[in-house]
DNA sequence: TATGAATGAGCATTCATTCAT
DNA sequence: TATGAATGAATGCTCATTCAT
């Protein structure tokens, strides 16, 4: 329709194609197997246009790592909005979490190859992440705790305790192919959390 | 005692090397970059003699790590056998496998990159190791739930979670330069792996 | 005009010279101690360039030899052409051989590189050629004996003869500094075909 | 029976079983792609015992070929006595040659081997040889030219022709699978050598 | 701006040779 | 003398990045 020969795209566009490539063929083959002429196929485009609009394979990675850890903010944020219970908040949004990992496994390859290739360069990006967000989930344990729903240990440690119990189960689900789906592991999991293993405690 | 161009070992002490080597180099530089050169020159020999002992890059990573895999295993059995309380077995035992970690920060390293590298090739070794054992774990758990300490719960179930935790823990550990040693937090996520974050529960 | 470091070439401009160096390397040092890295300095590109338009050595040293293979049959064509007795079509196109051997000795030894490299992959590039070109030739000989001018022997026995008397000429030709030039002693190896070396036969 | 636990062998049976296996093992897999390790294997002494005998793989080679070579000679010499007429002396020497060639297509290899690899060596040792016989034949080819059988050609020019002959038969014997034995070729290829392949010359 | 041809550093592996035993 | 463990030079191939067009 338009008088274009060359089907441009806005710069945008182009970017969240290559984005999406990128996340496909860094999850498939690893970090370091994964071949930017491969990215560059997949969107489309030719291997130094990747070039232009990021500066490096590196670059890319961490961009298609944030892209997607975007996405899993949002999601969270959405399902923990419409509750007013602090603990359904909690539920809502770890649940969203599980989802989203069940539907995207690439992210999780992607935190894996992360942790992986840029152990030296400090603190993964998910963990800043969530570090971030820290400040946003305080409240919510602080209110538990006030309310005497929730056991007066230091918000740090409840934090801490639930992500490790996250991060392993999310990291884990890959793993054996006998696991079923995050979702349906996640009522067990978090019970395990609320409730702990043992009786009359 | 020259300082001789051909010195003979036995061939365990010279494995051993090797393995000792290629711990720290494959858990510094990760898999990938990792170069079998450098390995040669931190165990004193020369790059073929390596390849008299490995058939190749990989079985050298898969004996380093199978090697770390068997310590960390003596660590737990031997932290295990003196208690006869299975809670106390099992504690003991995870809090040795933390204790491990803290010592050998490197064999995290090992299992992320194992996961990273040869996510294609099914269950990775520490999984399949962690498999192997569960049957291990399982009777301390129907112990405690027959004598009612522990909630009737699916032992799988049970095992699954406190190996979410765990994992979860040890992954996290290196992640955070702030974060206390795993050790120290052992107390703090054991406990909440029994009581739960919730109050009369 | 400038040297450049990324001097762009026509691909077939660019393949010409690869194969022209790769004649040469392989001819001097031999298929197995001809460095990729030097054919790709005589060509004056960098060595990922070769793996651009071969996709090995192994390919490289095929499409060099084949490419000799090349100008030689169309060297004996032209040769034939312009005779309309057979047995000067044949004798011209044999001198022709001669003489290209003469021209480029380089291709002696490609036949030996691929003869001593490759035998177990089956006939040999420059065996398969001529037993694809004896069809051309078998019709030169029938004529000669039909004609009376030739021996009533099998038409394969007249060419198996021919073709090892060349082989033998032209693969011994390098081996002896002192021997003249392979077309000077061209008459009298072809005239021993003819005639024989025994008297009133 | 005799004292010795050790099977000791006399240094020439060792040298003479090291050939042994040096021929084979050069043959089947070519100079370079033949490892010394092989042919200690095969002769069942120790890798460094080659050493000891041979300057290296080089020497080893050349000592397997010039065995051959010597082995060659001997049939030669033997079927060419028993006859007293010179062109029968020519005829069986050279059906004895084809002959140890049917049964030792290996030093067919290693001629090829020693062409492709030691090009640089000047001449090879089986034109060296073959060189260094010649004075032996020519007086069998003036003998039949003063005898008014063959014609007045120059000497060399009937040796160099027959060499050819002989060369061009012999290498191109493995080429081609579908090709008879060489024995049962001879006929045919001397005759061309004696008659020629035209009629009434 | 977009392209993809060209580049060359980087690395696993082999194997002839040496030499401690 | 015989051994085989140890050595390290040598080399094919990949792929992130550059840049001429």
């Amino acid at each position: 329709m338009s008088q274009a020969r060359y089907a441009r795209k806005t710069p945008d566009a182009r970017k969240t194609e290559l984005l999406a490539a990128a996340v496909m063929v860094f999850a498939e083959r690893g970090y370091r197997s994964a071949d930017v002429q491969e990215v560059a196929d997949r969107a489309g485009v030719g291997k130094g246009t990747v070039y232009r609009y990021f500066s490096g394979k590196e670059d890319l990675f961490c961009a298609a790592l944030t892209k997607q850890l975007d996405v899993l903010e949002a999601r969270m944020c959405e399902a923990r909005d419409p509750h007013s219970d602090p603990l359904e908040r909690l539920r809502s949004g770890i649940r969203a979490a599980f989802a989203f990992f069940d539907e995207h496994p690439e992210t999780v390859e992607l935190f894996i190859q992360e942790r992986a290739e840029f152990r030296d360069r400090g603190i993964p990006l998910y963990f800043a992440r969530s570090m971030s967000r820290r400040h946003e989930w305080a409240p919510e344990f602080e209110a538990l705790i006030v309310s005497g729903r929730m056991r007066k240990l230091p918000v740090e440690a409840l934090m801490d305790g639930l992500g490790d119990l996250v991060y392993g189960a999310v990291m884990s689900s890959e793993a054996s192919a006998g696991r079923p789906c995050l979702v349906d592991r996640f009522d067990q999991v978090f019970d395990i959390y609320l409730h702990g293993v043992l009786l009359g405690s």
